[in-house]
DNA sequence: GCTATCTGAACGAACGTTCGTTTCGCAAGG
DNA sequence: CCTTGCGAAACGAACGTTCGTTCAGATAGC
């Protein structure tokens, strides 16, 4: 009851899967409840009975859904770069042929997708390095195509000159940086939602590829 | 010996404290090869007996110099967050008084301080969430007056008309960022020194902040 | 009566930590 | 020069707990 709270990560929040692909029922209870336990304490620091506890079952039960807490994880990983790759792409495929509307789809997309699941980002990010390397494979094989169509739409920009940058690895680094954080400071407040939000990270991206944008509000 | 690699965050490079006030001995060596240990593996996915061996002894001989794992990395964590700050002030006290240096002066000295002590970045702003609250107040103290920093200056030189950001929140955020990262992807190589890097990080970094610098070079 | 699900008990292994003993460098005393 | 005593450091063995996982059996829905 009163133990000691346990250091957190992340605020509590209700944990949503990005995806309807994993029906309802027990399995996807336990992704959720994994989700949110995984993000908060870390792979290593939630135990299986910690799970089990926060679903209301005995810990054997679990092994009737998953064969091992690695694949727990491992699915978890996998299906968050399947949604944020999924996100990307079909945020390319609506926007026209312009680097500069190009560039805008992808960083609103990259941002509304951290923003909208945080505790998917920081185990996505964090915790697929406590996998064994069979398991992180293809998730990291996503992850390199979802960073090839950022790098792909900044070189376009650059050879078509709308884009004048330094240095495009540096720089899309930093792009895709400003999501990945996220999770740990941002949280939607009516003064700054999401919207907002992705709208300021498109604007600061352009602003990093020299684009000129409209001059800032004075406020 | 052929035990399978267990998975790893940072590619493994040997772990150097940023501080002299630590002095050599055994206790030194504690601290550096648990930076290394905490670092790829984990807080929670390290444990005493792993550090023992990476130092050959037994485990009962680190209580002789640390009073429990967690004090480890408090300690760590702390030395860390002193670092940091004390980087960043010494750099505020050697810039003028122009926003615009003062800035580059900030995001060169973050940006050098996260790219020279990769695994201290990582096992900072990852790892304190493994400590007990009482255990990380006083590094989450020091956080909150590095933030201060930035945001001082980035104020300023709004208030004096040579920064123009849409939102200076987000825009501190994206700044910080810039570093955090760091750790996940740089690796220094000729081609793009620790240098070069925080000359990118300023140039960028003044880009959102709406200055108009130089024109990229053509490359 | 088959299948899917969950329970209860238990397994061996690994965990952080404790404790009595041993080892060793070194200064003091004869 | 040898002995003695001392404190710091490391060892070796063990502690109680928690870990992930297994498995035979109970339960329930089709």
């Amino acid at each position: 009851m009163s133990v000691p709270l346990p250091p957190s990560r992340l605020r509590a929040r209700k944990a949503v899967l990005p995806t309807s692909a994993v029906p309802d029922g027990t399995r996807r209870r336990i992704l959720e409840a994994a989700l949110q336990l995984f993000a908060s304490r870390g792979f290593h620091g939630a135990s299986i009975r910690d799970l089990a506890t926060a679903l209301e079952l005995r810990p054997s039960a679990l092994y009737a859904h998953f064969s091992s807490k690695e694949h727990v994880l491992a699915e978890l990983v996998l299906m968050g770069h399947e949604a944020h790759h999924e996100g990307l792409r079909a945020a390319l495929l609506g926007a026209g042929s312009e680097p500069i509307e190009q560039l805008r789809a992808l960083v609103r997309a990259h941002t509304l997708l951290h923003a909208n699941h945080p505790q998917l980002a920081v185990v996505v990010n964090e915790e697929i390095h406590s996998l064994p390397p069979e398991l992180a494979a293809p998730a990291l094989a996503l992850r390199e195509q979802s960073a090839a169509l950022l790098h792909a739409v900044i070189e376009r920009g650059r050879a078509q000159g709308v884009f004048s940058v330094p240095h495009a690895g540096v720089t899309a680094a930093a792009i895709s940086t400003l999501g990945l954080r996220l999770p740990y400071w941002y949280e939607p407040t009516p003064a700054l939602d999401v919207d907002m939000l992705a709208d300021l990270h498109v604007e600061l991206s352009l602003r990093m590829l020299g684009v000129q944008g409209p001059p800032a509000p004075a406020s």
